[in-house]
RNA sequence: GGCGGCAUAGCCAAGUUGGUAAGGCAGAGGCCUGCAAAGCCUCCAUUCCCCGGUUCGAGUCCGGGUGCCGCCUCCA
């Protein structure tokens, strides 16, 4: 079965073939550093990690790009507000940005070109837009004019005779001189308030507009058509757009093959939103005593196209989830033995988790099936007939698992300190003795250190709660 | 006003071309255990927002409602 994504050009799933076969090249909006990635933020990075996982795990060579907005107009207010230059405001938000994506296991793209370091190419675009016939300029500023590209409007399936101007309340008419309300700039020339962020080019003294970025870096990159672009859905409209607009504009070609867009995330059923106090950042969650890797369960465990609620109730589940699996990679690297292996159900929980991720990264379907396979060995080590070579095997399975998903990789071993191992002594020592009241006052206070005590085959074991 | 998405057990959430409701969490009972924990077994949706229709058969298709959400110029 071929792997199917649901285009949102043609609304519909469709076979994937890359245009190089076996070569997939992919471009992913990234974030603007002006602040913390917020789990929202995060959600979408999430999930085009599985995008790139999982194309990888299909064999596929992928070249990915995300790009790092640290020009627009966010960060220039962030700059007027904070007194801080632009790149210094923005380097501490790429660290960052990239601390967060260690602690949720993201892998790195290729590539993470920075808009400030790509002003001449945006300026080279520009002119050939300029030249084709594609712009106009009002006081230095060059917008695009929209009715040249008459296709606009074809991802978003917006008719744009039927779009209500402002209507989401969020225009600034008086930030709009253009011809059109629809519009939208391209180079905006030097203003007052934005200080010392300015590059004096041959389009004059100013600042690239926010969609330019996208369309100059992807292609560079990646070539002038290449095969998937991801992003929020709120992006659909008008940024991703725009970028076609521009790039098909530029070089008469097919930008983009497969257009992604993932779904918005909620908290507690609820908009995020700065009034509600609802828009968290994994330091938040991490600051709460939340693992990372349960932020990534969370986040990652809702298909991406799917509207998604983050609750603290979920997020406990996943830390629960996540311990099942930690204690079932623990309890297979102890099995000695001899016995059956598990190789049927190896080839089917495999099988089935490929073909889940294959319909659209279909992701409950996959972790269902390592669900089936859990309880299929875990059974197996109940009756102790578990070879250690079959423990071996469903240890690799998990680890090929993992690299895809990220949700299956071994416990972090915690350092136990000696008072504690004293405890666990002092315990069976009273546990010989027959002591058990002395033993279950020692549990109790092992609980209440944040340690769980378990009696094993192998003896006693204590991990973090 | 326009466009789009979603409604499945207490919660989260899958359900290809219609064929008789995955999985996780929580909960109940049992096995195991000195007691626990972990694990395993059993139970937990005559039913998939509502009303019609097509069909031998619909969560899945069609029509009509209801509710929630998103986008409509720079929010992933």
């Amino acid at each position: 079965m071929p792997i199917r994504f649901f285009n949102t050009l043609s609304r519909t799933k469709e076979p994937f073939e890359p245009m190089e076969p076996g070569k997939v090249r992919m471009y992913t909006c990234g974030p603007t550093v002006y602040n913390y990635a917020h789990i929202g933020n995060l959600r979408t990075f999430l999930f085009e990690d599985l995008l790139r996982r999982h194309l990888k795990y299909r064999g596929f060579d992928v070249y990915h790009v995300m790009n790092l907005t640290d020009v627009e107009d966010k960060i220039i207010r962030a700059c007027k507000e904070t007194g801080e230059p632009l790149k210094s405001l923005t380097a501490k938000y790429v660290d960052a940005f990239f601390e967060d994506l260690d602690a949720l296991g993201v892998e790195r793209a290729e590539e993470y070109p920075a808009a400030t370091d790509h002003i001449p190419e945006m300026v080279e675009l520009i002119k050939t837009l300029r030249d084709r016939g594609h712009t106009y300029e009002i006081d230095g500023s060059i917008y695009f004019k929209l009715s040249t590209f008459p296709q606009y409007g074809a991802l978003s399936h917006f008719d744009m005779d039927q779009l209500q101007s402002g209507a989401s309340g969020r225009v600034d008419s008086d930030e709009y001189a253009t011809e059109d309300a629809r519009d939208f700039a391209l180079w905006k020339a030097y203003d007052e308030d934005d200080g010392a962020v300015f590059w004096e080019t041959e389009l004059g003294k100013g600042r690239p507009g926010w969609h330019i970025e996208c369309s100059c870096m992807s292609m560079k990159y990646l070539g002038e058509s290449f095969d998937i672009h991801c992003g929020g859905i709120d992006n659909m409209f008008p940024h991703h757009e725009n970028e076609i607009a521009q790039s098909e504009a530029a070089t008469g070609k097919q930008f983009v093959r497969y257009w992604l867009h993932s779904a918005h995330l909620s908290v507690e059923n609820k908009k995020m939103s700065k009034s509600l106090g609802n828009i968290y950042t994994l330091r938040d969650l991490v600051a709460m005593g939340h693992d990372p890797l349960a932020v990534r369960w969370a986040l990652i465990s809702t298909h991406y196209k799917q509207p998604s609620n983050f609750t603290f109730e979920g997020l406990e589940a996943a830390k629960v989830t996540l311990n099942r699996i930690r204690d079932f990679r623990i309890r297979l690297e102890g099995i000695r033995g001899e016995g059956s292996d598990l190789a049927e159900a190896i080839e089917t929980c495999e099988r089935e988790f490929g073909d889940a991720l294959d319909d659209d990264l279909n992701i409950s379907g996959a972790i269902a099936a390592v669900f089936e396979f859990v309880r299929e060995a875990n059974r197996l080590m109940d009756k102790d007939d578990l070879s250690q070579e079959g423990a071996r095997q469903a240890l690799a399975l998990l680890d090929r698992l993992n690299a895809v998903t990220g949700l299956f990789s071994p416990p972090l071993v915690d350092e136990v300190p000696q008072s504690i191992l004293d405890l666990v002594q002092e315990r069976q020592d009273a546990r010989r003795a027959k002591d058990f009241a002395r033993a279950d006052a020692i549990r109790e206070q092992l609980t209440s250190e944040g340690w769980v005590l378990e009696d094993t085959a192998d003896g006693p074991r204590v991990k973090r709660t």
